[in-house]
DNA sequence: GCACATCTGCGTACGCCGTACAAGAACTGA
DNA sequence: TCAGTTCTTGTACGGCGTACGCAGATGTGC
C-alpha cells in the first residue's frame, strides 16, 4: 500500500510494469540474481510456510543477498507477488488441439490443481492489483483461440472464459480456505478439525434455526466432497454455455 | 499468523469461536464497547482506506479506547476480520418465498453488490480461516431450504449452492481487483487507467503472440462489460443446473 | 591505460504492525 | 465493607516494508 493517496489531480501517469523492465542495461556490474530466482525462492517459501512468511528479509536470506539488494530487481513487494503468480501460472499445461469444451475442462482442472498445490495463490491474487502477467495472458489467448471460428463475438468469447475462470477461482478459494483452517489450527487431519469445531457446530444445530443445513451435516456423505462438487459445478456450467450459445 | 507451528503432536483441541463468547458475565465493570461497534468501525475504516488500513491501533483510535482494550473483545486481528465479514453479510437481503432460481439470482446479485460496495471483502475472505459466521450460515440455510422438496439429495443441494457461490465470489473478486487497480494507481477513471497501461498493452499486442486477445481489445465493445458478463455467466450456470437436475 | 558514467550490493534507520505482560481502575455480590 | 472479578491501559519486543546514501564493480570513450 505505497501509492495509497489517490486524491492527486495529476494527469494519468504511465505505469511501467515489471515485464517491461526485464531487459538489463549493459553498463554496470553483472547482476547476481535473476527474476526467475526471486520468483522461485518466493514460491518455495510460500509453499513451505505460507504467504505471510514471504518477507523481503527472508527472501533475501534464502537467496544469499542483503535485503535491500532485492530492490534492484523489484519495485516493491507487490512485484514479488506478481513474479510468483506468473511463475506458478506457467505450470498450467493445456491439452493441445482439442475442442473448446475439452480445453475449458483442462484449463479448469489445471488451474484448480495449481491453486491447491500453491495454497497461497488465492490470497496473492486477491492482493496484487496487476493480474495480466505474461503466462496468464498466454492461457487466456489459448482459451479464446479455442472459441474462435464458432461464430461468436469476441465479447461473448471473453464472457465464456470469464465465467469458467470465475467459477474455478471461487471454488478453489473455498477449498483452500477450508484446508488452511485445518493447517493453521494445528490439526493433523480434517477429521480432527471437525472434532475441534464440534462444539460450535453443535451450538449451530442447537439453535434450531438451520434445519436444512443440519440435515446436510448429519445425512451428507462428505466423502471426497470437494472434487465431486467441483466437477458437478463445472459440467453444469459447460452445459449451460453450450446450450445457450448453441456450440 | 499466530498459531503457525502446526507440528505439535497434541490432541485436537477444541476451538472456541467468537460467536460462542458473545454473552458477557455480570461481574466486573461495564464494558465500554460492543462487538457491533467494533465490527462497524472496522468496516468504516476498510471502506474508506482499504483493508490494510484496519490496524488494531487505528481501530482503537476510532473507537476512543486504548489499543489493548480491544483484546478484551477479540482474541486477535482475525476475530476482527470475522466480525467485519459477518457485519456486511447481514446486508445480503434475499427475496422471500420464491423458487430456487429466483432466490439464487437474488443471492448472487446481493452478494456481488456487497462485494463491490465493500471492496475489501474478497481479500478478507481469502485471509481468514473461519468462514461460518452466523449471518453467512443463515443465507446458506435459506438457499438450501429453497432447494428442499425437489427430490434432491442434500449433497446435491449443497453442490448447487456451492457452484453459484463459487462463481459469484470469483467474478466479484475479478471485478474488484480491476477497480482497485484503478484506485490504487491514483487514476480517476477506468479510461485513465487504460491510457496508463497502454504502453504495456501495446507491448503485448506488439509481440504478435496474442492475436485473439488483440481482437478482443480492438473490436470488443467494452461497455458495461462486468455487469453483462456477470449476468451471462449466472444464467448459463442456472440453465445448466436446471437441465442437469431436471428442476 | 585511464577517467568517468553507470549500475549493483548493502548498512542503517524510520515508522508502522500485532500482541505479551502486568499493574491499576471500576464494578458487584456477599 | 471488601474480596473477587472484569475492564482498561502503558510499555516493550520482535518483525515488517522500504527511503536513503555510500562503496565498489563494470563497461565506454578518449
Amino acid at each position: 500500500m505505497t501509492a495509497e493517496d489517490g486524491d492527486g489531480g495529476t494527469a494519468p501517469e504511465a505505469r511501467v510494469t515489471i515485464w517491461e523492465r526485464l531487459e538489463r542495461p549493459a553498463r554496470g556490474p553483472r547482476p547476481a540474481l535473476t527474476h526467475d530466482q526471486i520468483a522461485r525462492a518466493g514460491v518455495e517459501i510460500a509453499d513451505e510456510q505460507g504467504l505471510d512468511a514471504v518477507s523481503m528479509r527472508r527472501l533475501a536470506e534464502r537467496l544469499g543477498v542483503a535485503t535491500m539488494a532485492l530492490y534492484r530487481y523489484v519495485a516493491g513487494k507487490d512485484d514479488v507477488l506478481e513474479l510468483m503468480i506468473d511463475a506458478v501460472a506457467a505450470e498450467i499445461e493445456l491439452p493441445r488441439a482439442t475442442g473448446w469444451r475439452e480445453l475449458a475442462r483442462g484449463f479448469a482442472g489445471e488451474l484448480r490443481a495449481v491453486g491447491l498445490r500453491h495454497h497461497w495463490l488465492t490470497a496473492a491474487l486477491a492482493r496484487t492489483p496487476h493480474v495480466l502477467t505474461p503466462n496468464l495472458v498466454e492461457r487466456v489467448e489459448d482459451m479464446l483461440r479455442s472459441l474462435d471460428g464458432l461464430g461468436l463475438e469476441v465479447d461473448t468469447m471473453m464472457a465464456v472464459f470469464g465465467t469458467v475462470n470465475a467459477f474455478v477461482r471461487g471454488a478453489t478459494a473455498d477449498e483452500v480456505i477450508r484446508r488452511e483452517a485445518v493447517r493453521r489450527g494445528g490439526w493433523a487431519s480434517e477429521e480432527e478439525a471437525r472434532i475441534a469445531y464440534l462444539p460450535y457446530v453443535r451450538w449451530l444445530i442447537g439453535t434450531g434455526r438451520y434445519p436444512t443445513l443440519t440435515r446436510y451435516i448429519i445425512e451428507g456423505s462428505n466423502e471426497d466432497d470437494s472434487q465431486w462438487q467441483f466437477e458437478f459445478g463445472l459440467e453444469c456450467i459447460l452445459d449451460g454455455i453450450a446450450a445457450r450459445l448453441g456450440i
